[in-house]
DNA sequence: CTTTCATCTCAACCTATCTTGAGACATTAA
DNA sequence: TTAATGTCTCAAGATAGGTTGAGATGAAAG
């Protein structure tokens, strides 16, 4: 992830209705939302929603199909972590203190402990 | 960190000056840099540049003192590596996809792997 | 005390973002 | 085909964010 796709990213998930739908379509998994069921969790409006939806789109952050009638928005996992990982690369040099904490706090979930890659 | 203090981050991250400015801080370390040397390395007006610094206080991310005429600016550690958390933590939910990539990441930089706390 | 230097504050302007409501488009069922 | 459902698009208005330039404030030097 470059300083651009990062700003979008970063831009995209500032927004309360944005972040949660965020949240919302991480747990719900691959499979995704309808947008209506989405709308109904927001509390939000058919325009308004897809007035957010299409700017985590536009950012890379969701991504959709078609399903019958609906339309399914699922969380795109690889730009949540570039992000994470965007962050922590950019403010890591030299400065452990940074991330140390944050790796910490994530053992407290029930994440694996990383595996050194191959 | 709480959402609130998320999104304030998120925000005052989504901004390409800012972001700057945050990683600027963060490789000068703990004694941080005067706003004018900040505003030289970014090409900021010294009214622009206080918008943003002010800003980026304000979001708890950086952090200022006086120093003669100066006024010293410093990267907030705590709130980088909470946010860092912040979103580890929200994303990582039952879906380890997300962040253990990110952390993957990480051990390519010079970071030392998380000690699991005592 | 006056000057100089570093930074902040304020008002004005422009642009971007968010919300709303009406209506269009695509899909399915009758 | 017609009607119903789900979602998107568009235009309008309100609000928030970013830049600029002029001037104010605060600290140090002469």
């Amino acid at each position: 992830m470059n300083e651009t796709q990062a700003l979008d990213a970063l831009g995209a998930l500032s927004q309360e209705t944005r972040l949660r739908i965020v949240r919302l379509l991480v747990t719900a998994g691959p499979e995704g939302m309808a947008a209506g069921a989405i709308g109904e969790a927001m509390g939000a409006t058919s325009s308004r929603l897809s007035f957010h939806l299409t700017h985590l789109e536009a950012a890379g952050l969701v991504q959709s199909r078609r399903d019958g009638r609906s339309i399914r928005y699922s969380a795109v996992y690889d730009a949540l972590s570039g992000l994470i990982a965007f962050l922590m690369r950019d403010c890591c040099q030299g400065h452990p203190e940074v991330c140390t904490p944050a790796v910490a706090a994530l053992s407290a979930c029930a994440c694996p402990s990383p595996e050194p890659a191959a």
